[in-house]
DNA sequence: TTGTATATTTGATCTGGATCATCGTTCCAA
DNA sequence: TTGGAACGATGATCCAGATCAAATATACAA
């Protein structure tokens, strides 16, 4: 990409989870100081990569867990019909790729939204060091503990919400994840198009931009470009659950 | 629920993981005999469940993960606009409960669609024993990183696909379970109702109905009651990815 | 067996979001 | 700076699936 006039192995970085803004968020969270120093040793820096950079491919071969260091990243997987499914916007803190230890190979493919940063965490090593240090394994367990959680809200967001729901859910989200890394929850970039916003949630480009200019309309936001400032916080935070009366008719069999 | 004159504890049962016809599917999936042996020790079995009874409550403190012996179980969450939102069905072989260590509590709850079995391994002990046998922690990672695909998968599902796709998808998958459980993949009986198919796949029970009608019509399947037989599994495979052409416009940046 | 609640099917109509069609805007490479 | 491609907004129309309504069919408790 033009810069290899860097002589220097960025892998060569020494990592430091105890110094790591993100330290608490990530996958060192409630490890002790000396168990910290040996997960610290197996972990590497890769080379960042630039807006439209992979990360991997699905089908590569899986050696890696990716941390999230910077930037913002999605994950897709190319459906039999050839059109792109995004399965999720990841950011720093996040890790990636726990999905490929099934089959070991990737089973969806990750590209970077803007300049973005990682760390590698090489499996089998992890593998072993968890074995050593239960207080890992135990946080491993959690992590993928949460990724399952994550997908089930996919799912209800999915499955169930109107157009309007669901853009209110992805911004509360978004905005609850970037707030939780410190920065700001009610003024943020969106790090992807409407294209791939509409793409995720299952709506049209055009169903999206409506639907954000109905949100600006009624004051509950307002949108330059990819920046998006939310006014109203509570009443985007209402919108994301339809506040219709329970019509489901039981489907409970008890 | 009446059977309180059965005096045994059944939970005194020894448990033999590898007799069970599971074994290959389930947990001990490619473990070594005397390791089996060793996870045979901390699993115990549970009472059955009659239909309707629940396995345990989204709430309830977590503390073991089950595996289906026979039967079959939904797992739903109850949204904040008070309907239920039901996320998979189980069938034997499966492992339910794993979204619930990130908060030590189970975050859905599980409720048999008939009479089942299953088999409880609490999870403190399961940790430790993954400690001493690499084997069963690599099974536990893989496991766990194949229902994060699963979930994806069902994220496509929901998202993307019309009506009749959902259906198809959702039979072929139902087909293709029960088949590896060695069950004949064309006959087999539903054990949940139009309606919880419906809201498992986001559609209502009349267009769950109108789309079974159409494919008994069409020859694909024939329907009694709850007995399925797919009279053409190669045209419902086809209808499962919608064969149209790629429309999606270019979401990609690279 | 009978009565009643529940599940399922089918028809008629409505509607949210898709699709189709433009047009303005931004980005960026030449 | 300019030309073109990608991005974004918005209007008009269409349609798959929701909603409303009703008629069976089935299960199960008394």
């Amino acid at each position: 990409m033009g810069n290899s006039h860097q002589v220097f192995d960025i892998s060569k970085f020494k990592v430091s989870c105890g110094d790591c803004s993100l330290g608490e968020l990530c996958l060192p969270r409630g490890m002790r100081r000396e168990d910290l120093e040996e997960l610290e040793k197996i972990i590497k820096r890769v080379r960042p990569l630039q807006r439209g950079e992979y990360l991997y491919h699905s089908g590569d071969k899986f050696q890696q867990i990716y941390a999230v260091r910077s930037g913002a990243i999605k994950a897709y997987k190319t459906t039999e019909d050839g059109n792109e499914q995004i399965l999720g916007f990841y950011l720093p803190g996040e890790l990636l790729g726990l999905d490929a230890i099934d089959k070991s190979e990737h089973v969806c493919s990750t590209v970077a939204l803007e300049t973005s940063s990682f760390c590698a965490i090489p499996f089998p090593r992890l593998e072993e060091l968890c074995h050593k240090l239960p207080g890992l394994q135990h946080q491993m367990y959690r992590l993928m503990s949460r990724e399952l959680t994550t997908e089930n809200e996919s799912m209800l967001l999915l499955g169930r919400k109107s157009a309007e729901e669901k853009i209110a859910t992805f911004l509360i989200n978004l905005s609850s994840r970037l707030h939780t890394l410190g920065y700001s929850a009610t003024e943020f970039r969106l790090p992807m198009s409407r294209q791939e916003i509409g793409n995720y949630l299952g709506l049209t480009v055009e169903t999206v931009s409506r639907i954000f200019s109905r949100l600006q309309k009624e004051m509950l936001i307002s949108i330059d470009r990819k920046l998006i400032k939310v006014l109203d916080l509570d009443a985007l935070q209402h919108m994301c659950s339809g506040k219709k009366e329970i019509l489901e008719g039981k489907n409970s069999i008890a």
